[in-house]
RNA sequence: GGGCCUAUGGAUUAGUGGAAGAUCGUUCGCUUGGCAUGCGAAAGGCCGCGGGUUCAAUUCCCGCUAGGUCCA
């Protein structure tokens, strides 16, 4: 179908953006081989070029010259005088393409969740054509049925500051799909437009001069195809897709598989059917009704109605300026800015609320929580904005009502989004407490910044990088304190451009690809019983120590689970991985056979055991936790190793201890049901039919048959690893630990068989040390930690008031926990250091409780009076008195004594002289009449002392305090006692 | 996945390469018939953890842990 010609002239387009600028040249050049223009001329319609923007289009009105195009048409005309017969609800647009097209062979099917786990591309289903990307696309897995109807719910973050504004926008919608999956000699291009032609026309009786169809093309994901777009009004209704071409490395060529995408805005032909104000009132009255009774807003759905036509303007994707842009709409409205403003911004915030709970509604019931990173920060972001219109009107609006009016509202459609509202309303309440918190330390940062001054443009930027702080948001403070801050234009490419310019500098090294050019497909054998680990093979490839053979138990990591190790014909290997379809075994040595040599594969049993062990575990935690925490536990990601296995779950806040130990219980008492696992390969659409999109807990899976590893009323997962054949071979099941990698996901760290014993054994045997070290039983460890961190605190500190009492260790405290858990905790540290710690404390206890009578004889009343009284007048100014002492202790003792000789004594000045690990230090302190009022320097005094004895020696301070360090180690104290003394005691 | 910010008594925090402060709360005393209050005093800090640099680190550097935040 394509020329040669063609095929030259879009091989070199390398986006799809290319592609399908090109293309649509290509189709418009050439309608009649491209497009139904048979039917179109049938039906009346007559092909225009558009006076305004150039694309070609179908129309029946012969003085029409210009297209459908709100740029183009000047805007919506959807409210005044409506044009369509027949008024649809919402649902009962999807009742109506039903009732037209069910009977001509389409097959009404359920919706995909609007989380995309089983496309690697995309997180979120955007489009209905989403749900069956990429592999019913490329024709490796067969479609549901050949031609279907969906009405399939998408999430859409990029015009979040459109929703409510314009009247058209949605950060979620219903796309209905028409889809046909057909080989090209089934391919009727007519009949499918026909088909929606009719819909349209018919269905919802629009006369055909109110219709104008546009010749497009579009490209995506390698593939393209021309379109036609209905408009009506300024209005796209929806968009036929032709996918018939995919692109290659060698140009372009016809698809084996022809795919029509038709995708209806559900909301939007809702909408114009009814000809309300905007989209929203059309989608869920009932969630309106109900937000109108707590607000009692005014809606003026008059001025509503007229805003409308204009607010494609103020499409902020589209305009530059902003402002210019409501002045714009309020002269067509012969409005003052200010007032249509006042009357306007509520009304948008009040669509906002109610469109973004319906979004919120359905992505946590598909699976994704509200986060920091990743597509649940898309999430957080229309959360927040909800609250925030909510705050700023003041309005006694619980997201979560409106979202259980959702539900109650699309029962009729989609009845399963009923099914978790007790646990979205535990996630929103969770995310709400989070957003004030933010909010309140926003509040205290800005604060402190205006307190001192101004804001520039750099702070600004850094508040809103780091602390999440809007430009308005400091703006709107900064009036509090009369203070102007001035806000770039270009604010946010300046936020981008500092993200641009430390990105940079990270560039990704690619990694080594094996040439395996013509090598077959390694076969692997490890997937029906992890027992089965020796095989002989024919060696097909040798690269360096790198080994590809025909076939092989060897399993290489993937999926998140670590490689075998073995042997292959008796020599060592320590590492396996796969490129492609290839397995490759690393060995430690050069290979001593050759390539087509028949060798024996053996794999390490532990080895493989280990890691089945915690493969299976993983799959029995993750189902224990989904458990415990609730249904919208999934898996996001997994590590599978020998010492560990670690389970990434999507959760919204840290797990409590108790739910930890409440999970392993769950998971072993699994194991000790004794379950047999099903392995077995199934086709991918039947094993989606049958257990549903949660199989893909892995993340996405290729292949046309998937692996389905099925634990019996517990858990079923498309899963590649190696697995047990009952979960009784685990073994004990053990939480490590947990941790939050990242909001709405939490790591479960935990051990299976040898492992857990191992594991157990290294605790045992820390506790087993602890015992002798403390010499108590295991029970009263914690306690006496406890009691030793208090008194080597107070001893350390609170010198002078230590009793006898703090001397020894004699808690008898009982508490309750697992030692290590709780020390760890009491400490701040990990378990394995909970011993090298307590020893630190144990040391820093015993040292200073050898000094103890020293220090506190040292700083006694007695003492400070007596070393006041045997301080001698300084030589030559005798105003001053000088204590010169010879005391090995810590610093901070000698610190207080002076302190304590000041307090009472101003005129005193201190010296010190103490052995330390590196040297003789010489410390000292002068009181407050020598600083103030005499020209000595404790540094000089110091310096001048140390570098007497040693050249070498280092010193540093201030007027009032400085030490010093003498290294040369034949130096010896009293020498250097000696020395003051001589130079500041009189004759 | 990448970047940035933060970590100081129970809470909120100031602060600095050289002797750890404030406010609230707590306890005690006084004031009052009692309470609110007022006055006075005290207790309470592994300055997140580990390492490095330094004569000296709560402060600087590196790693970790925990929390926050922005971008893709």
């Amino acid at each position: 179908m394509l020329s040669d010609q063609l095929v030259n002239q879009l091989k070199d387009c390398r986006t799809d953006k290319e592609l399908k600028v090109a293309f649509k040249k290509i189709a418009s050049k050439d309608p009649d081989n491209y497009f139904p223009t048979k039917e179109l001329k049938k039906l009346g319609y007559l092909r225009k070029h558009c006076e305004s923007c150039g694309t070609y289009f179908w129309t029946v009105d012969k003085d029409r010259k210009v297209c459908g195009d709100p740029l183009c048409a000047g805007g919506f005309q959807v409210v005044i005088d409506n044009p369509s017969k027949v008024k649809l609800s919402f649902i009962g647009v999807w009742k109506k393409i039903v009732e037209i097209l069910e009977p001509r062979g389409y097959v009404p099917i359920k919706r995909y969740p609007c989380v995309a786990r089983w496309n690697p591309t995309s997180e979120f289903t955007i489009a209905s054509i989403s749900a069956f990307q990429p592999y019913v696309i490329t024709g490796e897995v067969e479609p549901p049925a050949k031609k279907l109807l969906i009405p399939q719910f998408c999430l859409r973050f990029n015009d979040i500051e459109n929703v409510g504004v314009t009247s058209s926008h949605n950060t979620g919608f219903v796309m209905i799909g028409q889809h046909t999956f057909v080989p090209p000699n089934e391919w009727n291009q007519g009949e499918l437009f026909m088909d929606i032609h009719d819909f349209i026309h018919i269905g919802i009786g629009l006369p055909k001069k109110e219709i104008t169809i546009h010749e497009d093309s579009w490209a995506g994901g390698g593939s393209f195809g021309c379109s036609l777009e209905f408009f009506s009004r300024g209005v796209e209704l929806f968009n036929q897709v032709y996918t018939m071409f995919e692109q290659t490395p060698k140009g372009p060529r016809e698809l084996r598989l022809k795919v029509l995408d038709m995708g209806l805005g559900q909301e939007r032909v809702a909408w114009f059917s009814q000809g309300t104000p905007n989209i929203y009132e059309a989608t869920f009255p009932f969630v309106l009704s109900k937000l109108r009774e707590i607000t009692k807003i005014e809606l003026d759905l008059d001025l509503y109605s007229r805003f409308s036509q204009y607010s494609a303007f103020l499409n902020v994707d589209e305009v530059e300026n902003i402002d210019e842009a409501w002045n714009r709409v309020a002269n067509e409205l012969k409005i003052g800015v200010k007032e249509l403003k006042k009357k306007i911004l509520p009304m948008t915030a009040f669509y906002s609320i109610a469109e973004h709970a319906r979004s919120l509604l359905f992505a946590i019931n598909d699976g994704k929580l509200p986060s920091n990173v990743g597509g649940g920060y898309n999430l957080r972001v229309i959360f927040r904005r909800a609250i925030s219109f909510i705050d700023k009107h003041n309005w006694e609006i619980d997201m979560s009502d409106v979202c259980s009016w959702h539900a109650e509202e699309l029962k009729g459609i989609f009845p399963e989004i009923s099914e978790h509202l007790d646990e979205i309303r535990e996630i929103l309440d969770v995310e709400r407490e989070k957003f004030y918190i933010t909010k309140q330390k926003a509040g205290k940062i800005l604060e402190k910044l205006l307190k001192k001054g101004g804001i520039s443009t750099e702070t600004l930027i850094e508040l809103y990088d780091s602390n999440g702080i809007s430009p308005d948001m400091a703006k709107t403070a900064a009036k509090k304190y009369g203070i102007k801050v001035r806000i770039p234009d270009d604010f946010y490419n300046l936020v981008v451009e500092r993200h641009e310019k430390t990105e940079q500098i990270h560039a990704t090294v690619k990694e080594i690809e094996l040439d395996l050019e013509g090598i077959p497909e390694t076969k692997s054998l490890y997937y029906y019983d992890y027992r089965e680990t020796s095989n002989n093979a024919k060696v097909l490839k040798i690269i360096d120590n790198m080994v590809v053979l025909d076939k092989t138990v060897v399993y290489p990591t993937s999926g998140g689970q670590l490689h075998d190790i073995g042997t292959i014909k008796g020599q060592k290997f320590s590492d396996a991985f796969k490129q492609g379809n290839h397995t490759i075994h690393v060995l430690d040595d050069k290979p001593i056979f050759k390539e087509g040599d028949n060798v024996k594969v053996e794999v390490d049993k532990e080895w493989r055991k280990q890691l089945s062990q915690h493969h299976t575990a993983t799959h029995i935690v993750n189902a224990a936790a989904r458990n415990v925490l609730g249904s919208h536990v999934n898996q996001a990601g997994a590590k599978k190793k020998m010492e560990e296995s670690q389970l990434d779950i999507t959760h919204y806040e840290q797990i409590r201890t108790d739910k930890l130990i409440e999970i392993e219980k769950k998971a072993n008492e699994i194991v000790e049901k004794g379950i047999n696992l099903k392995l077995s390969f199934i086709p991918r659409s039947k094993a989606e039919r049958k257990y549903g999109m949660v199989i893909y807990q892995g993340g996405a899976v290729p292949g046309k048959k998937l692996r389905i590893v099925e634990i019996p009323n517990i858990d079923v997962e498309a899963c590649g690893g190696t697995h047990l054949n009952n979960t009784s071979e685990t073994g004990k099941i053990k939480i490590i630990k947990s941790q939050k990698i990242q909001d709405g996901v939490v790591r479960l760290i935990f051990t299976a068989g040898k492992a857990t014993i191992e594991l157990e054994q290294k605790y045992q045997g820390i506790i087993n040390k602890l015992e002798s070290f403390l010499k108590v039983d295991s029970k009263l460890i914690i306690g006496r930690v406890k009691e030793l961190l208090n008194k080597r605190n107070k001893l350390i500190h609170k010198t002078e008031k230590v009793v006898d009492d703090d001397l020894e260790l004699k808690s008898e405290k009982i508490i309750e926990g697992e030692i290590l858990t709780e020390l760890s905790k009491i400490l701040q540290v990990n378990k394995e250091n909970v011993l090298s710690k307590i020893r630190k404390l144990y040391s820093e206890w015993e040292q200073s409780k050898e000094n103890l009578n020293l220090r506190q004889n040292l700083l006694s009343h007695k003492n400070i009076n007596e070393l006041k009284n045997n301080a001698r007048f300084l030589q030559g100014d005798p105003k001053y008195q000088i204590v010169i002492e010879d005391y090995d202790l810590p610093k901070k003792d000698l610190q207080k004594v002076s302190t304590n000789i000041f307090k009472s004594s101003s005129n005193m000045m201190t010296a010190y002289i103490s052995k330390r690990e590196k040297g003789i230090e010489v410390a000292v302190m002068l009181g407050p009449d020598p600083l103030e009022e005499s020209d000595y320097s404790a540094y000089n005094m110091v310096m001048d002392c140390v570098k007497y004895f040693d050249e070498n020696g280092k010193g540093g301070g201030n007027d009032s305090y400085s030490t010093g360090l003498i290294f040369d180690s034949s130096v010896e104290k009293s020498k250097v006692k000696k020395y003051l003394e001589e130079k500041y005691y009189p004759e």
